[in-house]
RNA sequence: GCCGAGGUAGCUCAGUCCGGCAGAGCAUCCGCCUUGUAAGCGGACGGUCAGGGGUUCGAAUCCCCUCCUCGGCUCCA
């Protein structure tokens, strides 16, 4: 007579014979819903762990099924699919070192030492011999080891056994933290018997028992390797052996993975979409930047269309920003060191900075900034302030420079020159965290005209580990300030631990394109550093001086980095109100040029920003030549229209309109343009 | 900075492996056409083949260095 254990699903509960399966619990429990890739066990005490399904369950125990076709369930078969790939490449790269292979947003990746980088023809191989694997049904099989019996086993894997040395000294953690959402590591707590941490080592085991490869890993797996039902190989790249550059250098093969042919195809489509808009391309082919390489990596020229675009962004927060009670400023570019040295950024970010510019007739060299907040400091002190004036709102669109370094650069996402729509907040400490709320309500309300919605995520990030100025409470009040300012607001947030400036903790908010892409844009910053270190101060009510703190806030972040993200999410087709071009007039033929730049005239006389198509192409022609340009407006005239004082209107999404009268026409166009721009100038 | 892939006309790209007159389409300009909703026809212009050095009778092509771009590591607005 065998033991028997209960499990249970909601309000349903059975009993098993001891060494069931989570699946064979689950099938008792008829709690499968669609595919599952594995479970999720609640044990008595309350803590919940993923499952392979073919591991017998302990007693007592809530058990759910991890639907194939969730965030969780495709992390887990990602990983499968991470071991697929090692295993593949362990068959064509005999000798190969494997590292980590952690599931990652969209995918996963496997880090290998190898003789030479792989090439992608490399990859073609690699990923056709994932499918033959997959259709061998290989299981995963998790086994428990002992410390030394995993060393043993891994004794030729040297990234492997430095996993496990980890663990004994305590650093485990840092280990996870390389793997990016998940890691490899095969510690499974420390519960094995003497205090010795437990290793799990997962075995792919072919139908007839043979192993056919091993991996120290966490687990849990898909049951088996046709359970990867659909993944392509993207790309390679060098990485850091635990992402330190005095590491070696590993190669790291891309892989995405999901749940269905179907689901993976969608994904290759975004990526595909996602190419189509790259804000680079655009830029070009719209005419809106020039990034020419005399010029120099990270730095943009705006062409006449991009300025147009950029002049709209810079109107609406210049004029939202004076709504909201910020006074403006305007700072130079550069500035003495020794303003850098009392700001600590000399100390704390030299390796961002430009270097000085050395003059003959000056003791001192000068410095391109990196960031605006000392000027905002020196227009503080430009006197002394009391308590009467805070919060005191200095606000600019200041364009800063940062010696980003060669590989980071990637066109106007991450640049070395760009403008951030700056601010810093002096107030009292009784203020911060209303100041803070109204700044994520600013953030929410400039989402919202720009049509990127509701922000995706709040984050709160903390005292960085190694680089920073302050004490512990000050860090303690700032954070515990901004965690308060994060809940009023009514967003959930999340804390990214050690993420902060040097000089304070700050709140990200990152929000979601047409596309689904998610982009850091606004950030917050609470500062009680500079304030000590220029030490400013105001005049109480009491007569005393007392020190502000200063909240720094960008919320387009940087304007050009906003504008590749309007690039991309727009694809190009800005809203009339943000559009270089609202209107394109085309003449069916020359004899209606006339005609068409008095319909043009009428538009320009209010405010419409309009185009008269001039050449002597076809009527096809042009109107290709307008719809390629992405102009909202198209209104093509010829002898009818200009008999009936009417235009013909293609828009540049929705179907065309013919005989609409010119002052309906212009009426309507600037009622939507008003309608778009909630603070119009003026 | 490190690893990999690249750089040919304003743009998109052939030509590079295997050294032998530098090409196409689009754009631009000129001419013809006088047009009714996504490319009319013809011609012209346009290149230090990223830059420099080397090998060679001869280099876009092979070798070395530098710059720049792209994808990552890392970082970040």
């Amino acid at each position: 007579m065998s033991p028997s254990i209960t499990v249970r699903h909601g309000d349903a509960s059975v009993q098993l014979d001891a060494g069931a399966t989570a699946l064979q619990a689950l099938k008792a429990l008829e709690a499968i819903r669609g595919a599952i890739v594995a479970a999720q066990v609640t044990l008595p005490d309350g803590t919940a762990r993923q499952w392979d399904l073919d591991r017998p369950v302990p007693d007592d125990v809530e058990v759910a099924g991890i639907a194939a076709d969730t965030d969780e369930g495709r992390a887990i078969l990602r990983h499968s699919a991470a071991h697929l790939m090692a295993q593949a490449v362990t068959d064509l790269f005999p000798g190969a070192k494997w590292a980590i292979g952690p599931p990652i947003t969209d995918g996963f990746y496997y880090d290998f030492d190898v003789e030479r980088p792989f090439t992608p023809e490399d990859l073609e191989r690699i990923e056709a011999r994932m499918h033959e694997l997959a259709r061998e049904r290989q299981r995963y099989v998790r086994e428990e080891v002992a410390r030394e019996a995993a060393l043993e086993e891994f004794a030729d894997q040297p990234y492997k056994t430095a996993i496990i040395e980890l663990v004994d000294d305590g650093t485990i953690l840092s280990a996870v933290d390389v793997g990016g959402d998940d890691e490899q590591a095969g510690a499974d707590g420390a519960e094995g018997a003497g205090g010795e941490p437990t290793f799990t080592v997962y075995r792919n085991v072919r139908p007839g028992g043979e192993v056919a490869w091993s991996d120290l890993c966490r687990g849990p797996h898909v049951p088996s390797t046709e359970r990867v039902p659909a993944f392509k190989l993207l790309r390679s790249a060098g990485a850091y052996w635990r992402g330190r550059e005095d590491q070696p250098m590993l190669q790291r093969i891309y892989g995405t993975a999901w749940e269905s042919k179907k689901a993976l195809k969608a994904h290759l489509e975004l990526l595909e979409e996602a190419k189509r808009r790259d804000h680079r391309k655009l830029g070009r082919e719209l005419e809106l930047t020039h990034h020419p390489d005399e010029l120099g990596p990270g730095l943009s020229i705006f062409l006449p269309a991009g300025a147009l675009v950029r002049k709209q962004m810079e109107d609406w927060i210049r004029d939202e920003t004076l709504a909201r009670g910020y006074v403006p400023v305007y700072t130079p570019h550069i500035a003495k060191e020794d303003l850098w040295r009392i700001s600590g950024h000399l100390q704390n970010y030299a390796e961002l900075m430009y270097p000085g510019m050395e003059l003959d007739d000056s003791a001192s060299a000068y410095r391109l900034k990196p960031m605006n907040c000392p000027f905002h400091i020196l227009a503080y002190t430009s006197r002394t302030r009391s308590y009467r004036e805070l919060p005191l709102r200095i606000a600019e669109l200041g364009t800063v420079y940062r010696y980003e370094r060669s590989g980071v650069v990637n066109g106007m996402l991450r640049a070395r020159g760009f403008t951030q729509d700056d601010s810093h907040i002096f107030c009292r400490a009784d203020q911060v965290v209303d100041e803070v709320v109204d700044c994520i309500e600013f953030a929410r309300d400039l989402y919202a005209a720009f049509g990127l919605g509701e922000p995706s995520r709040v984050a709160v990030s903390t005292r960085p580990d190694d680089k920073s100025i302050g004490t512990d409470e000050q860090w303690q009040y700032a954070e515990r300030a901004l965690m308060q300012a994060a809940e009023r607001s009514g967003y959930d947030y999340q804390i990214d631990a050690g993420e902060g400036a040097f000089y304070g903790p700050k709140i990200d908010i990152h929000a979601r394109d047409a596309i689904g892409r998610e982009w850091q844009l606004t950030t917050i910053q609470v500062d009680f550093n500079l304030p000590e270190r220029f030490d400013i101060s105001y005049v109480g009510d009491d007569g005393a001086k007392h020190q502000p703190f200063m909240v720094h806030r960008a919320l387009f972040g940087s304007i050009e980095r906003f504008f590749a993200v309007m690039v991309e999410s727009f694809n190009g087709a800005f809203p009339t109100w943000l559009a270089p071009v609202q209107v394109q007039l085309v003449p069916v033929a020359a004899d209606f040029l006339g005609y068409a730049d008095e319909v043009a005239g009428r538009l320009r006389a209010t405010g419409v920003r309009v185009e008269v198509d001039a050449s002597d192409g076809t009527l096809g022609n042009k109107i290709r030549a307008a719809q390629t340009s992405k102009v909202p407006y198209t209104l093509v005239v010829g002898a009818s229209e200009a008999e009936a004082q009417t235009v013909a209107v293609r828009p540049y999404r929705g179907d065309q309109r013919k005989d609409v009268q010119v002052e309906a026409f212009v009426a309507e166009v600037v009622a939507e343009i008003a309608e778009k721009r909630p603070r119009e100038h003026g």
